[in-house]
DNA sequence: CTGAAAGCGCTAACAA
DNA sequence: TTGTTAGCGCTTTCAG
């Protein structure tokens, strides 16, 4: 069941049968009505590939994140799913993993569908800030869609960005642990990312900002398994430190274990903050106080801005969104 | 830059272009190096909606999920778009919510995109398992393209499911919780759907097998959000059980949090089970025993079968695939 | 307000 | 091995 056949039922052109479907007011009411009562006898459905051709456009924007089942990622997808199906836009997901080669395999793909936006959610397309060889596909992509980055800043034509405020969440958190007394600051990270680097910034000048000195020993790099940061935790009998700051609840929650094998004192002598507010955080026990980037904002400020662009009012959209953000207070600090 | 540009420039004919693009052997090697070269220099991409349009296929799934940001579902959509990838095919995600009228418009709405096959994931699409007019527009769908479900059964032509032994899982944990000695068991669950519905199954008959009683008091439906089931169960101080089969991780942990807080010893006091082995498994305290149904087997089966139908090999595949679960023994059991 | 017809870029049957 | 050409189903000028 095609235009041609609705147009013959319906006694009009193909023409009019199309205009019928992108309801143009160039139609009278009339044969408006008879053509669509045929097509939905018919349950007539028109043709997005051939739609898609002469448009050269499907209504769909692609969706890249390095790994959905991370809960931080989920949350954004969902939430950028709802928002685009409300504007009558579909979803492409790409799942890219964090390794260069696949990353920009999946841009190339994704662009080669065609596709009328890109999303990309997490710093790791951000690069690590410094140099440009590892953006640069995200650049060359901006040159034929807009491209939307999500929790990481890139500057360039036709890249737009929302993201927390890394620096300042991870600079007040520091201070607040230093103001009630801590001394030996543990900054737990798993990666190297744009917002890693971020929050490593606030963390050594909040420290600096209080005459604190720097430690290189005070700043671990682990992998993000509960278990594995508790046991890496207790194994360096060595490290001493009296409060934690983790880049990812999943960090915080090991430190949390690992106060409670040593059955020490959480907040009292072991003050601990994640990152997320993730679902992990009031799973724990202490239940972890956690800094909330607020995912949710980040993702409207995003959609809305890509509406804007896609409707052609670029010249009202900012490139560079930076949101505050707030400490959800629960158990495991003391301010 | 298109199929005619490429053509004129390489000194062939377009169809000699499309044969080199599909990699056909009917063209020799030497006018496919000199196409190829010129495709590399000028960056061309065949166009997906021309080829569509052709071809009636983009080589796109659909992935249907109430919500991503659910952590199981999370983990199988990423699962499944890494393996449909692998396969050369794009995935569309939906977020139906658990509503009948969204679901059936996601699903109309991802035909109308002409995917080549639908993968929905949740027993939230396979109803009940009682009346069959809420899975009429998922039979409906079938009648187009083929169908994958999981997580959930649903007899059908043209729908193939893979789904974990729920009802077996649960029997087992009933019994074992009987056999070490637990007479009132509390059965806590939030939803009606056909896993749901399996797991009360289950966990009955193991009660009748064991000469106990299945009493009303003890099946316990309750929002899914941790502090609320904690909640529910402190406020309930009628209600008497010495053990809690929950239905997912999210209810287990609520009930972690009541034990907790009541200073009840686990499991010694109370013996609890959760579903789904999911993070939050791990990050409680105790940690928790919970049944895992392996998704990611689940994914896999799917798409294996998926592959066979769309290469046309129907005959080969089994529309009902149950596996056992398996339950993954923590602290909150001693069996 | 309506219709005829020229694309959109590609695939595949048919010719050569 | 290669080229010619007829669709695929829709949108959109241009005429009327």
């Amino acid at each position: 069941m095609n235009i041609y056949d609705i147009a013959e039922l319906a006694g009009v052109s193909i023409a009019t049968v199309s205009r019928v479907v992108n309801d143009s007011p160039r139609v009278s009411e009339k044969t408006k009505q008879k053509v669509r009562t045929i097509m939905e006898e018919h349950g007539y459905t028109p043709n997005v590939f051939a739609r898609g051709l002469g448009l050269d456009s499907m209504k769909t924007i692609g969706i890249l994140c390095p790994d959905v089942s991370d809960a931080y990622m989920a949350t954004a997808v969902a939430h950028l799913e709802s928002r685009m199906h409300e504007h009558g836009y579909d979803c492409i997901l790409c799942c890219s993993g964090f390794e260069q080669s696949v990353k920009e395999k999946y841009v190339s793909l994704l662009l080669a569908k065609r596709i009328d936006a890109l999303l990309m959610v997490g710093s790791t397309y951000a690069g690590t800030g410094e140099s440009d060889k590892n953006t640069q596909y995200v650049r060359d992509a901006a040159k034929q869609i807009p491209v939307f980055l999500i929790n990481g800043f890139l500057d360039g034509e036709n890249i737009y960005c929302a993201y927390g405020d890394d620096y300042q969440a991870t600079y007040d958190v520091t201070s607040q642990m230093i103001e009630t007394g801590r001394k030996r600051i543990l900054f737990l990270c798993d990666s190297h990312s744009y917002s890693a680097n971020q929050k490593l910034a606030g963390y050594e000048s909040a420290l600096k900002a209080h005459g604190l000195p720097v430690l290189g020993d005070l700043k671990l790099y682990v992998k993000n398994r509960i278990h594995t940061v508790r046991d890496i935790l207790l194994e360096r009998r060595d490290l001493r430190f009296d409060s934690v700051v983790a880049t990812d609840d999943g960090l915080a929650v090991g430190a949390i274990k690992y106060a409670n094998a040593k059955l020490l004192k959480v907040p009292e002598n072991l003050c601990i903050t994640g990152f997320n507010n993730s679902a992990l955080s009031i799973c724990s026990d202490p239940e972890l106080s956690s800094i909330d980037n607020r995912v949710e904002e980040l993702c409207n400020i995003s959609v809305d801005n890509m509406m804007k662009i896609l409707l052609g009012e670029e010249t009202e959209v900012n490139r560079n969104n930076r949101i505050p953000c707030r400490l959800i207070k629960r158990c495991t600090t003391d301010f």
